[in-house]
DNA sequence: CGATAACCTGTCTAACCTGTCTAATACTTA
DNA sequence: TAAGTATTAGACAGGTTAGACAGGTTATCG
């Protein structure tokens, strides 16, 4: 989980590190110490509390960093259900975009971790979308899995334009599950392990 | 995000802050409060908002940190280059968005002053562009030009659902700039008005 | 038109929070 | 490891707050 210094603390909420050492004297604001000179770091959770507490508009950063979503962008509705069953039957928060406007709108919006693409849809350029993904700093560090029917060419071309893994279809759901568990460096609730439980 | 005080808001408008705090108690407009002594804290957007509100001008400081850029949705290459040919020509910085993908990636990423949108295109739907516009919290404050050579119940229903102005086509460049200029609250460099200097 | 009332704005006060500046030094990065 | 950057505490100057009061503007009515 990550920290802020004072100084990264203060600039989020548009006033001077001296003042926000200041709430971390009074309590207002918790914080810990570092042995050497006695810096103060601050828990992203506390200064969200905080900011919460006192009324103070969250700054878009720092909500960022607590979304774990999936984007699915394919434009044929029954198959993104299909992935959103599977995928939200492990526990994952998933969110559809059926067309390009969708599509542009969510990526910048839910800043997702991991967006599924489909190459070929009739009104949207998957490989636009994938390059708009590598090139925009919001988005850095998306991990994208292409999803698609076409030839192996095609998936080359698709990894050498930036996407992290390639599914050839068809595939199953473990293969899926597979994969977004490797890009998404997270374990998924299976069935089978939620019923070890 | 830049925040103001109760000073330089006063100042920025010419009144007194004690004016500015009697202003933010009654909830005319918005702001929040630091723990410490209570100090207002006003967002630029939501001042911005309250100048527009109350057809207050806007003083120039606060213009240079929103960006003024217009954003051309038309799906139509040639009638989208006429307009950024018509807007470039008296100063403005144009973008032009020719698909859904465009349409959603740059409204997020430029957040334009000024949207002009075409409201028949063959791929995207452009009421839902304006519906999402309205609905999008980072999007506050942008403005919508409907452009569109339907009938005028149609851009009676755009008016509904938030453009703040509609041009029915055909309409003259000279129609679009006074437009523009006024949704924007500035003075375009007309040929004319160059030609003076 | 003129008078009254209602209300908003500007001024003043004391208290105290916030921003700025400093030198020393720990932390971070190449 | 070394250079560069960021953070700390203290002191001081400046800004902001709430309350009370006076001056000015607008609205209503005779």
């Amino acid at each position: 989980m990550k920290t802020l210094t004072t100084g990264e603390a203060a600039a989020l909420c548009g006033v001077n590190f001296r003042t926000v050492i200041r709430w971390i004297e009074k309590g207002l604001l918790v914080a810990h110490r570092l042995p050497g000179r006695g810096d103060h770091r601050i828990q992203v959770d506390d200064f969200i509390h905080f900011l919460e507490e006192n009324k103070i508009p969250i700054p878009e950063p720092l909500l960022e960093t607590s979304r774990q979503t999936v984007l699915v962008i394919d434009d044929e509705p029954e198959v993104a259900r299909a992935y959103f069953r599977t995928l939200k039957r492990v526990g994952l928060e998933v969110v559809i975009a059926n067309d390009g406007f969708n599509a542009g709108v969510k990526l910048l919006t839910l800043k997702p971790a991991l967006v599924i693409l489909d190459l070929k849809m009739p009104n949207v350029d998957g490989f636009q979308v994938l390059q708009f993904i590598r090139s925009e700093s919001a988005l850095k560090g998306v991990k994208v899995l292409v999803a698609s029917g076409q030839s192996h060419e095609v998936l080359a071309q698709a990894l050498e334009a930036g996407a992290n893994a390639v599914l050839a279809k068809p595939f199953t759901n473990q293969a899926l599950l597979d994969e977004v568990s490797r890009l998404m460096r997270i374990k998924l609730v299976t069935s089978a392990t939620a019923l070890e439980e």
